[in-house]
DNA sequence: CCACATCCATTCCATCAGGTTATCGATACA
DNA sequence: TGTATCGATAACCTGATGGAATGGATGTGG
């Protein structure tokens, strides 16, 4: 009666796409894989959980049973694995903080340095996350706050707190033509192609094509992006120009990369999020204090 | 953030046992197997969970945390594949009924036949339990009722009914000196040696072992068995004697084993059982019915 | 003080589970 | 009737996993 999670996962997958083929690219293995997977948990559990037809692979009774109990139990074990790892961290006094690249930039440093007086023999390990998640770790539990731009998928069920407000500025290859102006309204660059956070982060992707300002008109997308690095090398390529904060000017500042004011966007603002569950933690909540201070006083 | 669950298991068995070599024998496996495991759940945890030393593996913070939360895991993990197949059989119509050999005997057929009337299209599967489990698959929710012989452990939390009454002989090798008897009082099987139940079954080994019988002498045990066969070569084979209900002399006839009648020790009950989450089942409660019926006409 | 017992870790080796690519058979569709 | 798509299968390769034997550290008893 032991079953590999991941084969239970891997059952989710199939179950959602109704397909071996599209849950198989969807989890990056090879459809034979897929289907041995598939089988074994068929077999561990004594039970066909599909019935395989050329139209795609359907639920059956015992299928549907587990297809409805299945996400609360990986979200059971999930949790005990994060809380598992919470104890460590408690233990060896250590406040995981995710950041997102050009989240709190300068302000950073401030905070981290707070919190050590505050806190002392405790230490601020700090993850920088991708793009592509721009929970920057809170999402999966994988840190105890964040410091992220506003606003970010899955704000709704977390705590935040906006810290710092600054302008949105555009990075453009130095060589593009606009980069002689002083300053670009945001209508210029309408029919400019972008280069964009990955698809997969939706509402985040949109902010920073600024989706919503384009009056209607959609947005071009000459490149994605998940790591500054990439981002600035995309920028200097050519593939594309990209909204930024005003702050990467001195913080991504790169030969072939150049920053500009753009009016006609609003502007970007600088959270520190948490998760319901530490509203209660003493430490998260001085970290929390010691950024709003930080930050208020800059 | 996928981890196995025998990972889990091994873990808890680690940490109940506070020792690599003890739970590795527990868990049938060599140590350093375990030694490999309990290494790869920390891996892949990122998280060290015992503190090694030459006393054992004492638990660490993360280590107590998981401790807390992984039985209620792996519970909820156990009952939502026994929902899917549960799911399935129902799907099938199929009722799984444990028994334990020489349980209902002769009312068995009838009862199968009666439920058979009762919801047409419906099977009934009979699986034997071995004697190691004398709940016979219910404790761990194999099957969805069981005839078995009261008192059992675990009996508290599951639903049961009596059935039946019957009086308890005693199995003995054809050459012993008291099978010349029409009739053995128990005072005289005090210090023979008796064919017992695996140790592991508690309450139940006492029972056929009548413990509470022998005026406080402790019962002599010739021989451990799982399985009827084994138990009645065990008693042809002159390891001991043994109890058993009146039914079996005619059940588990063999040459070389002789049934006679016992007096001084308690009557023994069948029963039919079932967990407290079938309550609402009506399939199960009509088949709850016809052992009811069928066993009161008789 | 020296075997000895008792821990856990390590090494080496055999086996097997799990992945991938290539291919097949069946079926719907143009 | 080609063609695309779906899942199943075959052949192969690698890495994980388990077992036996052994090692190192540390109390324990004669």
């Amino acid at each position: 009666m032991d079953v590999d999670t991941r084969l239970v996962r891997s059952f989710l997958a199939v179950a959602e796409e109704g397909s071996l083929t599209r849950a198989a690219e969807r989890l990056y293995v090879s459809q034979p894989a897929l289907t041995k997977q598939i089988r074994s948990l068929e077999t561990q559990l004594g039970v066909r959980l599909f019935t395989r037809s050329r139209a795609g692979m359907a639920l059956t009774e015992a299928g549907q049973a587990l297809r409805e109990r299945a996400p609360g139990l990986l979200a059971a074990c999930d949790q005990v694995l994060r809380e598992t790892k919470s104890a460590a961290r408690v233990a060896a006094r250590v406040l995981r903080v995710g950041f997102l690249a050009s989240a709190a930039n300068e302000a950073t440093q401030d905070i981290v340095a707070a919190f050590g007086r505050l806190r002392p023999g405790w230490r601020v390990e700090m993850l920088q996350a991708a793009w592509s998640d721009p929970s920057a770790g809170l999402a999966d539990g994988e840190v105890d706050a964040a410091l992220l731009r506003l606003p970010f998928p899955g704000q709704e069920t977390l705590r935040h707190e906006v810290l710092l407000e600054e302008p949105r500025w555009v990075a453009l290859p130095s060589s593009h033509p606009l980069a002689a102006r002083a300053e670009i309204a945001f209508a210029d660059l309408w029919d400019e192609p972008f280069v964009a956070a990955p698809q997969e982060t939706g509402e985040w992707r949109d902010y920073w094509l600024a989706a919503d300002e384009r009056d209607g008109r959609p947005p071009r997308v000459g490149a994605t992006t998940d790591q500054p690095d990439a981002w600035l090398q995309a920028i200097a390529n050519g593939y594309g120009v990209a909204l930024a904060p005003a702050s990467s000017a001195r913080y991504y500042a790169r030969p072939g990369v150049t920053y500009r004011p753009v009016t006609g966007v609003s502007p970007t603002r600088v959270g520190i999020a948490w998760p319901p569950a530490a509203d209660t933690d003493p430490v998260v909540q001085d970290f929390v204090r010691c950024c709003r201070d930080t930050c208020a006083s800059m």
